[in-house]
DNA sequence: ACCTGAACACCGTTCAAGT
DNA sequence: ACCTGAACACCGTTCAAGT
């Protein structure tokens, strides 16, 4: 229901390289780089980026989306050419790639897939948008995890949020230990797979 | 080395006043609350903030500093009490609960204990003074983790800092879901422990 | 309809002036 | 030696004025 009436030249212009500049300026100075900058770097007008992204999350959920959707367009091809337990376990690992190198990434999928969300905002469309992100990623989680429980290669008791939180728990650890290449987050998320217990 | 001599009377009731204040402002509003509002509620100049505490982390460790201790000697306690391994769940168990519940603790723990520090800061005092903090859990996480993994409770190939990372990430997993109660705590560890491979 | 940029509120940090 | 608070730089957000 979104953009019935197509927009402006200008405003699509506009649009276009704030975007552009977002992707760039997010991928220098993280998800909570300054909006200033984007607009500068766009050589827009700061409201003009207001009008277009309301909040940072929709900016960062229309820079992401194409990225996220690729991620989650993975989820099947990798269903169709392994075991359900060995098939969530290489998407984990290339959402958790994902999210650790592309910066802005993880900030988008935190918020937008594991639910909960700022204390400040209202529900608003806002969060109409982040959920096109999180509906993505959250479709292909419980698509793998299922698969993977009725082969009984996961346990039954976790729901699929559950895996995507630790997923991201897993990412916020390799970021703490300043680990940012795919070996630590592959090895934490074998841990995660397989459990600390048992020598 | 820190204070061979004696604050005067009135520093000393101004670092009394800070840290109080800061307690109350960090509980209400999280670890990011507004220093100024600290200096405000202590009825101080915001220099005499900076005068006594540097930075933001240096505050949050002297707020912090006998909550930490508290949970680093809960350690020994419930090693003596129980076989390593239950030890150390039981410990991981309170110390989550308390990143989770006592904000501004997992603020603090977060880069005090699993190493790497923001691209900012120089290694100056600020990072001696978290050691402080650091050192206390870490040392006890070595000592559980070590005497587990002795006893054949936990697989040989994790380091402690591995698991105070992962539980790191499992606070922020709760964190992300919204529920701050020590069962959902408790579940996503057991899962940690466990794995979530099997049927 | 959309854009612009000044204006406002807020925050962290520093430092000259005071005691 | 320590405190104070004004001053500065920066950022997010809004909105009256423009086209």
């Amino acid at each position: 229901m979104a953009q019935v009436k197509p927009m402006r030249a200008d405003a699509r212009r506009n649009r276009e390289r704030l975007l552009r500049a977002a992707a760039g300026v997010f991928a220098e100075h993280g998800a909570g780089a300054s909006l200033d900058d984007i607009a500068r770097r766009a050589e827009v007008g700061t409201g003009t980026l207001y009008r277009h992204f309301p909040t940072r999350q929709a900016l960062l959920e229309a820079v992401y989306l194409e990225s996220v959707e690729a991620i989650a367009a993975r989820a099947d091809t990798i269903a169709a050419a392994r075991q359900p337990g060995a098939a969530l376990v290489a998407w984990l690992g290339e959402l958790a790639v994902g999210m650790l190198q592309v910066r802005g990434l993880k900030a988008l999928l935190g918020t937008a897939v594991t639910g909960a969300e700022a204390v400040a905002g209202r529900a608003d469309g806002a969060d109409r948008a982040d959920r096109a992100c999180g509906d993505c990623v959250r479709g292909a989680a419980e698509r793998l995890v299922r698969a993977a429980q009725e082969a009984g290669a996961v346990r039954g008791d976790v729901a699929p949020i559950d895996v995507l939180r630790l997923v991201h728990g897993v990412v916020t650890a390799c970021e703490s230990a300043g680990e940012t290449d795919g070996t630590a987050v592959r090895r934490y998320l074998s841990l995660l797979m397989e459990g600390l217990t048992r020598a």
